[in-house]
Formats: C-alpha cells, sequence, structure tokens
DNA sequence: CTAGGTGCAAAAGGTTTGCGGTTAA
DNA sequence: TTAACCGCAAACCTTTTGCACCTAG
C-alpha cells in the first residue's frame, strides 16, 4: 500500500471552494484515490481509520458529502444498498457483478448513441447508466458447475 | 377516480406462483395500476388506505416485495430515495426531472445500441438507466425568469 | 383445516444532526 | 481570532422482522 505521489487537484479543489484543507477530509480523499474501487462510507471510514486512528464516521460522512457537493468525487448508487463513492470523474457508467457484488467502471464508447426517446421540451442534464449481470470470474464459476449457483451474497 | 375496467395478469400472475389472491394484494396492485406513476410504498400505502382504511404500511411493503419478486411490478431507485414502484414491465428508462422530482418513463429506441465498453467476459442481464435533468414545464420556469430557481424540492 | 398472509410494534441499518470543543487560515 | 470543522451520541427515516391472529383455498 503506497502513498500516492501526488494529490491530484484535491488542494486547487477543495481551495477554490473557501473550504478548508483538513487532515480528515485529506485523509479521506486519499482513501478514495487509493484504491479505485467504490467503497462505502463505512469501508472508507474503516480505510482511514488505520491511518487516522481518531477519525469518526460522522465525519467521513461530511467529508464525502462535502466532495461529493464539490464535485470532487462522485456518489454511486446501486439498488438500495449503502452509497458508494467514487473518485473516477469522467462520463462512465457502472457494472454490478450479481456474483460478488463488485462494481466496475465502465467506458462509454466515442460514438455512444443515446438510444433513447424523450419528450420534446425534456433537457437531460446527466445521465447514470447501471449494468447488472456476471462478471468474467463468476460467469466461469457458474458455467463450469451447474450445482453451486454464484454467491448471492 | 374510477376503478379499472380489468386487472390485467393480476389473477394469473399472482396464480401462476401459488401466491394467495388477498384483497390487500390487490388493493396495493390496483394502486400501482390507477397512475402510473412511481410512488413510494408509503405514497401506494396512503392511496391504499383510501380504499381500505385497516391496511398497514407493513402489508404494503410485503404485498411489493412479493410483487417485485414474480416480477408483477419493478422498483425503480433513484440516489437514495425512497424505492418506487412502477407497474411498466417494458424494458424502460426513467427521467428524474430535478426541478419537480416527477420521475417519467422513457422508451428505448429500436436500434438502441448500446454504447459502452464491456471487459470480455462480463454478461449483462439487466441495464438501468436514469436520465436527470429538468422536464418541460420546469425547464420553461427556469428560461422564463432568471430569479427563480426551480423548486429544488 | 392450515399454510400463508395480515397488522402491530419494535428493531435494524444507513445517514443526518445538535452541540460543545477544536483548529486551519 | 473565529468561522469552519471534528467527534460523539442521539435522532431520523425507510425498511425489515417477530409474533399472534386471521383467512383464502
Amino acid at each position: 500500500m503506497k502513498k500516492s505521489p501526488s494529490i491530484p487537484s484535491y488542494e486547487s479543489a477543495m481551495g477554490r471552494e473557501g473550504l478548508r484543507l483538513t487532515p480528515q477530509r485529506r485523509q479521506v480523499y486519499e482513501v478514495l484515490m487509493d484504491k479505485r474501487d467504490h467503497p462505502t462510507a463505512t469501508e472508507v471510514f474503516i480505510r482511514a481509520q488505520k491511518k487516522m486512528p481518531s477519525i469518526s464516521l460522522a465525519t467521513v460522512y461530511n467529508c464525502l458529502e462535502t466532495m461529493v457537493g464539490n464535485g470532487l468525487v462522485k456518489a454511486v448508487h446501486v439498488d438500495r444498498e449503502p452509497t458508494r463513492f467514487c473518485a473516477n470523474l469522467m462520463e462512465h457508467g457502472h457494472f454490478h457483478c450479481t456474483g460478488c457484488g463488485h462494481i466496475s467502471d465502465i467506458e462509454f464508447s466515442q460514438t455512444h448513441d443515446k438510444g433513447w426517446k424523450l419528450p420534446s421540451g425534456f433537457l437531460v442534464t446527466q445521465h447514470d447508466l447501471t449494468l447488472r449481470g456476471l462478471c468474467t470470474d463468476c460467469g466461469a464459476t457458474f458455467k463450469n458447475s451447474n450445482n453451486s449457483q454464484p454467491t448471492t451474497k
């Protein structure tokens, strides 16, 4: 677990809004940048605690809310599961493996034809796409043995 | 508020699974079929209560869960807002107006080119698309007066 | 008759909030 | 110095659950 060489845009993004650069916020942000998976607030809390034992869950929630509000991180919602957080700011979708529960980013292709029929006058500012299915590993497991269903968590 | 002329597929869909056709379930289903908006469990409860004052919220949750489990209705998730329910069984996406909070169904076009790049081996079984933006009314309100922001609910 | 469903109240679980003490700027 | 922030605990709100009674089949 090596330290990120630099903290891209953290100082500037936080500073731009007149927000304080507190150690807690830095820690939360580093957790998100370190492993680019999609941890829940609690998972962020647990990881942050390892480096900063005094941090509280409420503070993690506060930091995450602040960062989402400032567009520094994105909140990811899958069904009614706990909110997950994502430091990937590029426009992207998510793939939710119903086998292992893992969530991975998916890129949109360049020619991304937005194939939907919108009533005229509607103005779209954002679109969230979540695919569901089996990842390579879970798909293989499922194929190889009809007895063992993929772990439905 | 007139009674639906018939209850399409309710008896058969419920019966097929060996589930009882209770008055409560029928009532919950009728609420969903009546206005095809996307009510939350609590909203379904309130509407159902008007016709059946003795029904309980827990029962509404139970009925909805049963019906979702049997594919008779769909659960719709937008951010971390309360789960909404939808009787439209066709594959479709949702448009969430950030002005008035209303959720409307959107159809996919025939040629719906799925413009995303998936790691090889991933198997997609389902995709949820949620667009966010302003509906015609809220967009108009926003344009006409720069002072009055659309109701952010 | 009886398995499955209902209604009530209490619990669970994620998230938010009030508040006194702390700290970055 | 001081407004913003932290940490704690309690509150909130949606959803789930345990259990006694009820009812559709």
